[in-house]
Parts: C-alpha cells; structure tokens; sequence
DNA sequence: ATAATTATTGGTAACGTTTCCAATAATTTA
DNA sequence: TAAATTATTGGAAACGTTACCAATAATTAT
C-alpha cells in the first residue's frame, strides 16, 4: 500500500505542491475553486498528510504528552479519558506514559520532548520535583493538574495547573468529621517524604484539628511505606489492618484517595467493624465507585470532568500564544453511608 | 533551545554524517573506536535522534496505537499499564485513543496508520467491525486482545490475537451457578446486536442451560440498551433494576463483567436484598475490586497479567518478522462471598 | 492606456534523518 | 610485490512537508 503524497494530488489536479498545501493549512492566499476542486481530489484519492514529515518541517509534533504517576487509580482515568477527546478533536496526538512513584517526571518529560517534538505536556499526580526541579528547563508548554502546592523553583508564569485547595478541602473533610462528633480521627495519607496532595491534605487535617483546640495524635497517622506509595485498594486496606494492629483506639479515618477508602472499609468490615457505628470512613476525590460501593462512601468530590477540561483548555490556551493561568476548583463534600 | 542534529555531532568529531548515524543505529559497518567516540560526544552534546526525520526517512514510526473500546472498565486500566511498559521499555511510544462504542474501530484505525506511521496496533475490546471489515485493508500488524470470536472476513495468519474462550469460560460460570443449586439465572450481556465478548459468553449460559435440560428463559436475559453499551457500575445497576422491576423471578445473576456485578450488588442490597441468600451474584474478568468489594464478589478471573504481557509480545513478534499467532488463555473461578 | 497594486500561483530550498554508492585505507592472498 | 579482498568511511540523494520567493494574472488607480 503506497503512500499517496502531496505531489500525486499535486499532478491529479494539475496545480502546483504549495496550492495543495495551502489547501490543506487554510492558507489565506488561495482561490476559494482551487482550495474546493484540491480539496474534493484529496478526499477521492484518500490523501492524509505525512505527520512526519509536517513535523519535521515545522519543528513540532502535533503531539501532547500526558505524564501520569498513579495510574491505578480510577480518578486519573476518567481524567485522562476526557483530556484525550479534546485533545483528538484538535487534531493532535495524546501520547500517554506512567512514570514510576520512584521516577523524577520531569526528567521523563524532558527526555520525550527531546525525541518526540511535543508541543505540550501535562503532569497528573506527582510532581515529587517540586523541590528546584528540572521542570524549568522545559521548552514547551505544559501544565501541571492535580498536585495542589504551586511548584517551587519554577515561576507561576511559565506553567499552568489546575487543582483543589487540597489543604483547604483536607481541613474542611476534617471539620466535617469534627462536626460529625468524632474525636479519634486517623488519617490515611501518602507517603512521608512526599511533597504531593496527601500532605497536603494532611497539613488541612493538621489545621482543622489545632483550631477544634484537639491535639494531633500522630500515632493517627498512616503514611505510606516506601516502597508502595501509591494510592490503591491494597494500600488502603492495609494501612487499615496497620492501623488495627497498632491498637491505636480510632472512631473514624480520612483516607485521603477514595481508592484507599474502599480498601479501608474492607479491611474494617472483614474484622466485624460497623461502619459508621464502629468507625466511620471517608474519602476524597468523589469516583464513581464510592456511590456504588456498599456502603456508600462519604468524600470530598473534585469536579472531576469539568477539571479534566479545564486541564487541557489551559495546555492549548498556552499553545495559542496566551498566558499561564492557575485554576483552583472548590470540591464538595458528598455524604453518604459511611459516617 | 536549538535542537542539536546529527551534523553537530558529526562536526565535533570530525566525522561523516552517516558514520554517526551508524553509530547511534548499531550498524555492523563501522570501527568499535569511533563508535565509543560518537557516543561519548553524543552523551555530551545531549543529542537525542529527531524522531519525526528519523520516521519520515523510515517511513515508519516508532509508535504502536492502543485503542480501546469502553476505557471506562478498569480491566482494561491494568493491561494497558503493563502493556505500555512493554512498549516504552523497547523504544516505542504508545499511542492510546479510545474509540467510541458506536465508531467503527477499523475506521479509526485506518485514518490513524495514514497520518502517524504506526508500526502496530493494538484493539482493546470491541471489533464490532468484525463482519467483512475494513480491517483487511490495514497495513501494520495488529493484535486484537480480549475479543473473543476471530474476526471474520480477515485471514487467521493476517492477525494475532488473545483472549479467554469466552463462549467455554461463560458455560462454565454458569454451569458453576447451576452446580451451586441457582434455578433461575438472570445474565447481563452486552448489546444485543453487538458480536463482541458478551455474546459469546452468553451463548455459553444457553449452552451450559441446555445441557442441564433448562430451558432457557428469555426474560432472565437483560440487554445493554443501545445508547448506554459500556460495561459499568451504572448500567450494571439499572439492568438490575430493571430486571426487579419486570417482576421476574431469579435467584442469581451472572454478569459479564466485574463492573457490572458491582452496580448489580448495589441495587440489590439497596433494595433489601440479601446476597448471596435472596440472589446470588457474579462476575467476569477478575479486577482487584472483586476483592475488596463487599461482599467480595465471585467472579471468572482472567489472567490479565499475562494476558497484557502477551498481547504486546506478540505484536512485537510479528513486527519482528515472525508470524501471527492466537493464544486462548485459561481463566479461572475464583469463589467469593456473592455465591 | 499605462502604471501600480493585489490576488494567485509554481518552483525550490530547507527540516534531520537514513541508506545507497563510491572512495579510501587496511588487510589478506597469490 | 602486485592484486584482490575486506573494513571503514564520507557524500549525496531521498523521505513528504512547509514557506519563502519570484512570477504571473487580475484588478485598481492614475
């Protein structure tokens, strides 16, 4: 199967390889019958313009990379799921690559838009190198979601984001629970070194403890060992089997991912805990599963779609020659039959 | 950032150009000295080969495209998590696009080797297409993972694929069902017209029926409806509500697929139902959420690990010069507390 | 009617690779 | 020692685009 060029559709129309090409980019300087007649041949001869070569000539690949750390987690995909509509229907490519919760994603992304002539990135989860990273050596566009604290060493004019207050809903899921009556409150958080959205919310549990005049009991804090840190089922249950086994009296547990929540509920329903009466849960991030799991899970809800839209708006908004933007969405508690 | 090409590296080490790129591309002909000389100097320079010139020379890139049918199945999260690692580790980028359920996926598939230049395609679920399809007319490799059927209209050596034997794995759940004493099995396929995975395990339920003397009831049979086709908690819970709401009588539900049975138990349990005592529940595929659901759900484990690891593997083969090839694989019953 | 502008056009040089081909240097064989 | 082979090399032509430039045709202004 040949590939058909632009010359074949060139010589097929009997007018030059540059009229063909102006067809094709709109190009201003063109005769509206030459642009349909090349047009209408294009689509006879079933002509699709070589992305390589379009590339290699304007120095940059119609291609965003999506750079994901914690895959397994439900929130991401939905995200990624929307992102990738728009990305297609802009007509570029969506190139989606995990990294490793061990990995420095900025030095994967710095590695691809060498190779892969990106015009765009974004980060989802992660960004562990917040600390003076080599993010700012990026040369093309990108935006950061879900990550909360704006990132350090790079200015807030060279990248966007879009997120929740993490430290904000962290403290308000808190207050919720407070407010609620419970006193032993245990957190499940990420990992201990970590500079993402777990301590981010757990600086918002922090705070809303200290202002209910309660001191922090930090044997109520679960974070996650080194060498699984991400937020999952698994981790979820057996922060909570730790939890148990520490003998840490507890009334209720922030699980900081929802993830971690259904996991969490598990492990207390399997070792005949009631929830709420026992010990009531809750989550964050609002996926689909905590409405049907059973019981239904209590969460701080991020608006999801409308953040994974945003998301990608703001990627092309820089792509189109307008400013950074930083986007903070409010999240909203949805109670449900866990407390 | 001006991009450091080829000639750079050629100047600086006072080189041909073709001499470099024989040294990046382990050619045979070329000195083992000036070849460790290049490659110190590229290391150097941080020289990165343009992928977009290296395609186009090729006519070939170094890509594989994912498509998937119904992302929103975690089942399908975990292949492509491990399949992408298997592609990324081998130098390739993972191209993944969803398709819509009512798109034809050869379609799209066909648009995406003329633009992109892919060197493989993998097709997560779905293949609709699979009467006469336009699938002949792809000229890459591809691989076809959990779909079932082969696909018709296109030559078994044309193809790779992977999959459980859906119609076998489907009588056996049911026989399983039957074994256990349940009288009046309701099934959640797929779309009724639709030729993928769901029909085949539902032929399997009217085989493993028939076999037991049962007559097959048709109203026990629930339908995905036409604009909701998608595997999920929601239409798991609205066929199940629906099936309570005809008033039929059963006494188990085998649902072809985990997500599905997960919305089913919701609506059960929601409306007073007791599981397994008043309706038993079960699932397919095998997804960690099976596990930690509660009740842990019983389901038709397919060995997804592997079955993703294969998948790739074998597209690799074939790109690898060898021959198509189609594995069935094993899955198995895994007994949990909603039977 | 002529000059000046404007609207279209085709030709061609890049973009950064790979790969064929011929050229040279190094080695072996006769 | 000359001839034949082999191991390395550099040069240059592609790959399919885009975009600049000059050329032509069509329009407007003088």
């Amino acid at each position: 199967m040949e590939q058909i060029t632009i010359k074949d559709v060139a010589k097929a129309c009997g007018v030059g390889v540059s009229t063909v090409s102006r067809a094709i980019n709109d190009h201003p300087n063109i005769n509206e019958e030459t642009k349909e007649l090349v047009l209408k041949k294009i689509k006879e001869l079933g002509y699709v313009p070589n992305n390589s070569a379009r590339n290699l000539k304007r120095s940059e690949g119609k291609a965003i990379a999506v750079l994901v750390k914690g895959m397994t987690n439900p929130f991401f995909n939905v995200m990624i799921k929307i992102m990738e509509e728009d990305i297609i229907s802009r007509g570029y490519t969506m190139v989606l690559q995990h990294v490793d919760p061990s990995e420095d994603e900025a030095d994967v992304a710095l590695e691809l838009t060498k190779e892969k002539r990106l015009c765009g990135i974004i980060f989802l989860g992660g960004i562990v190198t917040r600390r003076g990273s080599k993010l700012g050596l990026l040369n093309v566009p990108y935006v950061v979601s879900t990550i909360g604290a704006p990132l350090k060493g790079v200015h807030e004019e060279d990248y966007s984001s879009v997120a929740v207050d993490d430290e904000r809903e962290g403290e308000k899921a808190t207050r919720y629970l407070l407010n609620k009556g419970y006193k032993r409150i245990a957190i499940f958080a990420g990992a201990k070194d970590d500079t993402s959205v777990g301590m981010l919310r757990l600086a918002g549990y922090r705070k809303a403890l200290e202002e209910a005049g309660i001191p922090v009991d930090e044997d109520l804090i679960m974070y996650l060992p080194k060498d699984n840190e991400e937020y999952s089922y698994y981790t979820g249950y057996s922060s909570a089997k730790r939890l148990i086994e520490e003998g840490t009296v507890f009334d209720a547990v922030f699980a900081i991912a929802d993830v971690m929540a259904v996991g969490a509920c598990r492990a207390f329903l399997e070792t005949g805990r009631k929830i709420p009466k026992d010990v009531a849960v809750m989550g964050f991030d609002g996926i689909d599963l905590t409405r049907f799991y059973l019981p239904s899970i209590t969460t701080v809800a991020q608006p999801i779609k409308q953040m994974a839209i945003e998301t990608s708006r703001l990627l092309f908004e820089v792509i189109d020659g307008k400013e950074h933007r930083h986007l903070v969405f409010d999240a909203e508690i949805v109670e449900r039959e866990t407390t």
